[in-house]
DNA sequence: ATAAATACCTAGCTGTTCTAGGTATTGAGG
DNA sequence: CCTCAATACCTAGAACAGCTAGGTATTTAT
């Protein structure tokens, strides 16, 4: 039962399902793409996005995959899942719906 | 130190400022008045509400003051301080600029 | 050598929001 | 007359997201 409630909260979500649902992405990757896409407005803590990340693989909206790379460090490469696809689907939907009733509000200050 | 992250958590208070900079308000109208403006959207639980209410004025960006009308029950109005109105101004800026971080990561969905 | 960037992780705090209750008055419907 | 809905305010407690602040380990540039 989701819904508005959870967008006040967390669009952290919704952004991570839209980069992951383009390609599939590792945790760092993440953190720069969303800060180069936003034009350095988005930059979330590690602490913020790592267990954000664990949580949407715990609800099956993707799933994660050890895969090394030249060199020794792991990196971990997020994938959507169907369920995921469906979810930022709504996800995109409910942000819409949440800014067009903000500025319903908002725009009656400047007249 | 607010900013961006606050913005995430709780619009709330952008809402009752612009509503209460506009003309002074009792809670129970501006649950009414959110509710109506939104088409609907923002239907606040009274346990969200009084407690930021509460904040806001603790905070010195309001001013509560008890009002009787015809009848018995009392109402508390709020009036918007020139503190919150120069908050008012900041988190309008905040709130642009959070959607249009939004947008710009969320727009290459449907290309 | 050592600093910075890459790359991942977690325990615990804070603070917002909702749930779920409470009080009290007025007016309408049966 | 009585009850219910609407008006009008309030709070304690739970739930949970996001931040703070730490940790590990590798590679590359200085």
């Amino acid at each position: 039962m989701a819904g508005r409630k959870d967008l006040m909260k967390g669009n952290i979500n919704s952004l991570l399902l839209c980069l992951i649902s383009q390609q599939p992405m590792y945790g760092y990757q993440i953190m720069k793409e969303l800060e180069g896409r936003s034009q350095g407005y988005f930059k979330f803590k590690e602490g913020t996005l790592y267990p954000a990340l664990h949580r949407l693989e715990k609800a099956g909206l993707v799933t994660g995959r050890w895969q090394p790379f030249s060199g020794g460090r792991q990196r971990r490469y997020y994938h959507i899942t169907e369920k995921g696809r469906a979810t930022l689907a709504e996800k995109t939907v409910e942000w819409q719906d949440f800014f067009t009733a903000m500025n319903l509000v908002f725009k009656p200050i400047t007249p």
